[in-house]
DNA sequence: TGACACTGTGTACATTCGTACAGTAAATTT
DNA sequence: AAATTTACTGTACGAATGTACACAGTGTCA
């Protein structure tokens, strides 16, 4: 099939474009793949188009499609192995941001600090995703502002109060006597390795 | 000053590659900003290119320059706290991907299932970003294809071997007989609450 | 085998690109 | 008040853009 071609020129576009942050024009596409000619772009881009994958500017240059940014996930199971999925394949695919974020403009990143959420799989240096709402549920991570300070930790109730748990052993649980806030509501968390 | 008008402006900018993926073309910043002539644009756009905010693509066009995506992360400190930060919803759709994958084409998604890195915050149903490459440091966190079934494990060294590691007591370092092939390494992760 | 879609080549072309240069009007400096 | 800088307008222009059309090679299918 010319599908499978036509994913690799695309991968070669997506490369380009998280180098540049914008994507080639026509002659820079035909020499990013080995074209000759513009035209081989044309038809090219025709059927990526179809697909989702690349679209026009309001100027008839190229832009990302709506599928540019998505990306396969695949499934492993410890005993069983997963396969090298293809996009033919019909496994989720997603864009990490759109997966992620639900309310953009209630939505803000907090770089994490400390020990505390360590048990939660929230470690030093992790990224979370915070969801700025007033309310949340018990067993929600939350962040909290107490003392006039900010705080990740897990939402509990003790004998009807809220209580603040740390997801650590070697740090107390929060039994606030005066009242606490929350600021927020983790909604997902990230991490980049090296 | 005219700095205020150019961040102004820029905030239009930004607003329209959150939207179309792509920067505009000279004309169309003029049509955007009022400008009634292309070059009023050609010296905005050169003190933007000062502070990093605008770059120039292979071919003159705009391109989003180093600053443009800066995002807002705060940081948070256990003890000290954070502040809000001022810019809340500039966060663009691309951001966490463009932090988390840097050659698209070579990376792929996998769902983890398995408790198996559970102390290193890879938890069960978490995702983590693999570049496919064949070499990885000892440390890295390792997709290795042992006996046909791929597996999740740290890189490590025991007497001149490579060895597997797993992040949890409960499982055993795994000390390969026969060979086994690096399929890919773990360059970041995430996973969603709720 | 022949018809027919695909994929890419090569040439031609109107449109649009970003830039150069000359000029105006207002703000800033001296 | 004169000189200079800044912010923008307006026209002109070579270069590069994306598209159109004719054509060649390959594989597919009846």
């Amino acid at each position: 099939m010319g599908q499978d071609k036509d994913f690799e020129y695309l991968g070669k576009i997506q490369d380009y474009f998280a180098e540049h942050k914008t994507l080639p024009t026509f002659s820079h596409v035909a020499q990013l793949l080995g074209f000759k000619s513009k035209n081989a772009v044309t038809s090219f881009v025709a059927r990526l188009k179809l697909q989702g994958f690349i679209d026009y500017a309001p100027d008839k240059r190229l832009k990302p499609g709506r599928r540019f940014f998505e990306r396969i996930i695949a499934e492993s199971t410890v005993q069983a192995g997963f396969a090298t999925p293809t996009y033919g394949d019909s496994l989720d695919t997603i864009g990490i941001d759109d997966y992620l974020i639900e309310k953009p403009s209630q939505t803000i990143l907090i770089t994490v600090r400390g020990d505390s959420m360590k048990d939660a799989g929230i470690f030093d240096g992790d990224v979370v995703i915070v969801e700025k709402r007033a309310f949340a549920n018990v067993g929600d991570i939350v962040v909290a502002i107490l003392n006039k300070e900010f705080t990740l930790k897990t939402l509990g109730k003790e004998d009807g109060q809220f209580v603040l748990i740390p997801a650590n052993r070697d740090f107390p649980v929060i039994r606030p006597n005066g009242d606490f806030e929350i600021f927020g509501v983790v909604v997902g968390q990230f991490r980049k390795y090296g």
